[in-house]
DNA sequence: AAGTCACATTGACCAGTGGTCGAAAAAATG
DNA sequence: CATTTTTTCGACCACTGGTCAATGTGACTT
């Protein structure tokens, strides 16, 4: 708990370290040399390896998401609005932080699946509760119809999750838009919207220009 | 390549260990023990600790998933009952081979990502362009409607593969038939299909009854 | 100023890892 | 039988994640 500077310090190095590395070939004693401390200091602050991982993930995505959550629980701005901003909030939370190594690492991308596994889990746990409650909000005002909001905001997050952090099935950019518009399609037809009105989650929302729909 | 019995009881060897324990706390030695060889002879017929799990998976999945595979494309059957077979597929060959462990582990079950990343590709692959085909002639036949068939078939498979696996979202039973009944919910509205007619696909398909739909 | 004490830091150390390799055994070939 | 090729093996290697007794540090008391 003390010293939150060497505590970041230890996180810092390992998110340096993952820019060129792979999870499974960064040792506990590559880290504390980053962060320029003793190998023992590290479990002075984390209980493991795997502890510091999670540690920096949650770092990571805490600013974004909570961001993210604040925004979309604006009840005065459209149902559709506040979606398009957690599709956004999806994308731009899956790479920035960890650099994309795809293209050094033409072997099968599997080693990192730890970090890829809890980023999934975290993203669609942290944002199905907010993204719930705004299907629920859109059926009450009329704008959804859909008999299941808490199904299709899992569907929705579990899609997008997957697509974009795009390790489970590496896709070319156009072939993730191509899904990408098979889901907004599905939703407009699934929540009883006319055809191509959703088209606006796909263009990414940017955040401070009027309100569309 | 040659003595397949020797790299069949590898598989054989690990499969059995991985009931009882994870991934990352069987040692090759161990392995090697427990097939009745010397720890040297794995690396004879793998090439690392990671290609045998990869082969076990393949091996593993390989009867049921080319089951499936004939049985949706016999075009005779109405495509909406070859859906209802690759449902039945994601659901059973999800958990058949390798334990749950879930009972013993309470620690967070992300030590076995690698296995779990490598069925949900797996599958996922091996099963789109079967569901594509599928969902194409149903379009043909006038029974589906919808402009992007090969986007619905990944989504559908994308949100049945990460379910029943319950890993990346650990849910009760419930909850999985929950977000079941919400996925084949937006598929009736997606592709046009009066509230309820693809409800049998949640029973799962008896594979020997008359057709249904 | 000295003494106290909880907190913080360290690197040698440990059991065990995945993977290598030369030698030996077994099989195949002539 | 000899010779070559394919299999098998376990000692060995560099290194791993994690432990721990020893040591340093600085705030507080007296």
């Amino acid at each position: 708990m003390p010293n939150i500077t060497k505590y970041n310090a230890i996180l810092d190095a390992l998110l340096k370290l993952l820019e060129t590395k792979k999870i499974q070939t960064i040792s506990v004693s590559e880290i504390a040399q980053t962060a320029g401390i003793g190998k023992g200091s590290i479990y002075y602050y984390f209980s493991s390896k795997n502890a510091i991982l999670e540690a920096l993930i949650e770092r990571n995505y805490q600013n974004t998401l909570e961001t993210a959550k604040k925004l979309t629980t604006q009840e005065n701005v459209s149902p559709f609005t506040r979606m398009a901003m957690i599709f956004q909030a999806c994308r731009s939370s899956s790479l920035d932080a960890f650099a994309d190594k795809s293209d050094l690492t033409q072997t099968s991308a599997y080693e990192d699946s730890v970090l890829h596994q809890k980023y999934l889990t975290y993203l669609i746990t942290e944002l199905k509760p907010v993204l719930t409650t705004i299907i629920q909000q859109g059926i009450e005002q009329g704008q959804i119809h859909f008999d299941y909001p808490e199904a299709l905001a899992e569907i929705v997050l579990i899609v997008l999750a997957v697509k974009f952090d795009n390790t489970i099935l590496p896709s070319s950019p156009d072939e993730i838009e191509a899904i990408l518009q098979g889901l907004v399609s599905l939703l407009e037809k699934g929540t009883d919207n006319p055809k191509g009105s959703l088209n606006f989650l796909l263009t990414g929302y940017d955040w401070n220009g009027t309100d569309s729909q």
